[in-house]
DNA sequence: TAGTGGTCTAGACCACTTC
DNA sequence: AAGTGGTCTAGACCACTAG
């Protein structure tokens, strides 16, 4: 590791970090392990304890570890079957995440809209894997969605039929790590497409919601257009 | 100070960020004043730097203020003029707050509704104050709010002709540290009122926003709905 | 040139978990 | 009893800002 130095240089406890999420993505730490203790670590990085702290600390804001007092520290995992994901600002009556059920999944390869090219920044002639998905609450259909994916980066979903229905299911399985979801919501009217799948009358107004999905590189790894036939659910916004 | 002791205390950088925050709320620190150094600071705190600079720390990821290296510490305050504020989710084609100005504005005193009196945490028989406001962009009605802030903190509001039209310009005239807020996003049919002040027809569906904004201290300042008739503006939700 | 915040170190003690 | 993460200290050097 390289000091500070008159010279401009990435802050050794940046660097640290860096470090440590390259152990995290090459699987040498996989989701829900154990790293060795802190006093390892600083010493094997040759680093202060402090530094290395720090380092941790900013891996812990990121939500990529968590530290447990007395324990150790951990590489964070997504548990299934929490409801609708981190990802998903979609809530229920009483604040919580959605426990909704996929009904009808279809996964096609297919050339990007200029959009999605835009958003997922792809290359001339990437093509793109597209699935559809009709989401249940109970026996009512909630959202009809269509997200699509890089085929370049998640080859090998055309044929499947166990896909994840979570982004974050899928993403850990392929060792992709998930730092942010941008969405906009509008009201519009739905789809074709959509109002047949959420059995409603042409154009009606519904909550349309575009999200894009970023790993810890910034790359963007999903674009998702969903529309949501809400009763008394919402979309929840949290700002600080 | 109360360092740590084998009973539970809250640790050392926590009581130095409430000493902070205290001179802060209590006026000493004004927006936009330059804090001591840091070096005054822990002295006169009597704890070490690394202590004090956590607090501080712990502040600035609070957004109450900024450090500039080479310059000094800061108290944040609210710039008018910047369009709509850090707790307004609702963003233009380029992404940007919105620039809009109200038209309309009516406030009355009133007693609350029974959702009111639960998200606002009210004593019996406390009143409300309702402002009323029709947000404008260029010369299109954008949105119809009504905001309604209890009038023991905020007393004096009802004769006056040059309230602020921005949550965090009223909150900062008052000296509240505003924290953090949460929205409900709806999709819903206009009320009447709102129909008229958007020239839309009755029922038409659009944006409906429930927003509650809390202080530092976890108390609800303002609760708000509001009524948007958005054309390629939208809601932006940010996830990490 | 003096003052500011940012980084880094080495070492101590603490509360908590686990065996 | 051993090991973990959390807190706290004292001191050093750095890059940057402003008079």
């Amino acid at each position: 590791m390289q000091r500070q130095s008159k010279f401009q240089v990435r802050p050794l406890y940046l660097q640290v970090r860096d470090a440590l999420l390259e152990r995290i993505k090459d699987g040498r730490w996989k989701p829900g392990a154990n790293l060795p203790s802190e006093i390892d670590l600083y010493r094997q990085l040759g680093v202060s304890l402090g530094t290395l702290r720090k380092a941790l600390s900013v891996l812990e804001s990121e939500r990529l570890i968590v530290r447990e007092p007395g324990r150790g520290t951990f590489v964070r995992h997504h548990q299934a079957g929490q409801g609708l994901g981190r990802f998903n600002p979609i809530r229920g009556t009483d604040g919580a995440p959605l426990r909704s059920h996929v009904r009808s999944r279809k996964v096609k390869l297919a050339s990007p809209t200029a959009a999605e090219r835009l958003v997922l920044r792809l290359e001339p002639g990437e093509q793109v894997v597209r699935i559809q998905r009709i989401r249940m609450l109970d026996q009512r259909a909630l959202a009809y969605e269509q997200a699509s994916l890089p085929d370049r980066r998640f080859p090998g979903l055309i044929g499947r039929e166990d896909i994840p229905d979570e982004l974050e299911e899928l993403a850990q399985e392929r060792g992709v790590l998930l730092a942010r979801a941008e969405a906009k919501v509008r009201v519009a009217p739905v789809t074709p497409a959509a109002a047949v799948a959420l059995s409603l009358a042409e154009r009606t107004a519904v909550l349309a919601l575009e999200r894009v999905a970023f790993d810890t590189d910034h790359e963007p790894v999903e674009a998702m257009t969903a529309y949501y036939d809400l009763r008394d659910e919402y979309c929840l916004v949290d700002m600080r």
